[in-house]
DNA sequence: GACTGCGTTTCACTTATTGAAACGCGAATT
DNA sequence: AATTCGCGTTTCAATAAGTGAAACGCAGTC
């Protein structure tokens, strides 16, 4: 059993994606977005607007509509992970005076892997990185995707200058539950997120660099081992 | 033409909302909440699933996907009225200590009415009303629902002492736009979102919900009065 | 006035969805 | 141990349901 998905429902959803992506989008432009024929996609927009998953503006472009805002909150709001990190997050923040992040690896699009901001926490300092929950970055190339494709190295923090963005510089270290057999043992560890900090480059020299690393690091760490409890990535 | 939508996209979207409702949903129930068959219900969260909108813990229930987050947290950015109104937000709160919120009117589903909080700003007292976005509340009963279904009194804002919320009293204004005939003439207004606080009862007299409403009504009043862009409910 | 592109509706084709039934499984019950 | 129960899963024939080409009206544009 390769694909045992419904086409109706997988294309809807892909209109949904794509709506949401632009933010606003014309019938014929959705359509062709999704390489589906006009009355197709007019058909399945109609059923998203409906429950209220997209809506049309007075343009008559379907936007995202408000029961996405009302799900992703709420799902949002279950994502234990989140809870547990942001402690560490506000510490990461009072001592560097950067950003901080939270990431997850998002689902597997075409394109290959993204990971996702699910928390973040402002900077104190004017000059600062400033992100938002719900973005999308590429694992290839930043410094959480490395962390969470499992690529952090011995010290246990990953450092990118200028990867994905530029001017900015991010350090990452892996937030990881151990993973178990059947029988209890301990097989290794698994990935479920990332804990990063970005900075302008030019205000980090290599001292503060491990400074960050060595707290980011320790803070990951310190996330689930107080505090043990049901966690998914 | 009454209903000319897919049945089977409906069916994957009320399961998505069930999933995202509870929080944590197994297939029997699922398919129970939804009146669905089992095999339909599996074969539709698979593609769901497929999709990244819902996910498997390892417990087997289903769960709100990160693909939900991601296009939720994308969406509430592209809600021009939130940052427009922002800045009102954390003026109510610095003027008054109390939790501040803005309030759209949520999709229709069954069961009546309700309003959706998409933006909020916790106020400063250490006992203080707290909600979060994503929320929803019935709009019967409510300050926020009254105002949002045009019941504002000629005083500019509505007070609700132990509606929906015991202990708590709610005051809440409309933000409106004019609506406008084909040839350009104005032909009247309609509320698209509603300001509001939230406030311990036993902390407010009467002398306070009036300061507190004329307020909230003020700031309301010019939340679209400045700068008069692009914006829908 | 001809043309282009959009949103929309219609309709015959047939594909893709459907649900009952059956299966294996583990847990609770006898 | 044997039994029952409910869950997740698969299979499969019936047909209900989704599909897309075509045609239409409409607004701009050339």
């Amino acid at each position: 059993m390769a694909e045992p998905s419904t086409r109706t429902v997988e294309r809807a959803l892909q209109l949904l994606g794509s709506v949401c992506d632009a933010g606003s989008l014309t019938l014929a432009d959705a359509a062709r977005g999704t390489e589906l024929s006009a009355s197709t996609a007019l058909r399945l927009l109609r059923t998203l607007e409906s429950s209220g998953f997209v809506r049309k503006d007075q343009d008559g472009a379907y936007r995202p509509g408000l029961r996405i805002v009302q799900l992703g909150a709420q799902a949002l709001r279950h994502e234990s992970i989140i809870s547990l990190a942001e402690p560490a997050l506000e510490r990461i923040v009072d001592a560097t005076g950067e950003s901080a992040y939270l990431n997850v690896q998002a689902h597997h699009g075409p394109g290959g892997g993204h990971g996702l901001y699910i928390a973040m926490r402002e900077g104190t300092h004017s000059v600062r990185h400033s992100s938002w929950v719900g973005r999308t970055v590429p694992l290839e190339g930043s410094a959480s995707g490395a962390v969470l494709t499992g690529k952090t190295p011995a010290a246990g923090y990953v450092v990118v200058d200028r990867g994905v963005e530029s001017d900015v510089t991010a350090i990452a270290a892996p937030i990881a539950v151990a993973t178990h057999a059947p029988d209890g043992r301990i097989t290794g560890t698994r990935v479920i997120a990332a804990l990063s900090v970005v900075a302008p480059s030019y205000r980090i020299d290599a001292e503060k660099i491990k400074a960050i690393g060595e707290l980011v690091a320790a803070e990951a760490h310190n996330v689930l081992t107080a505090d043990q409890q049901e966690n998914q990535p």
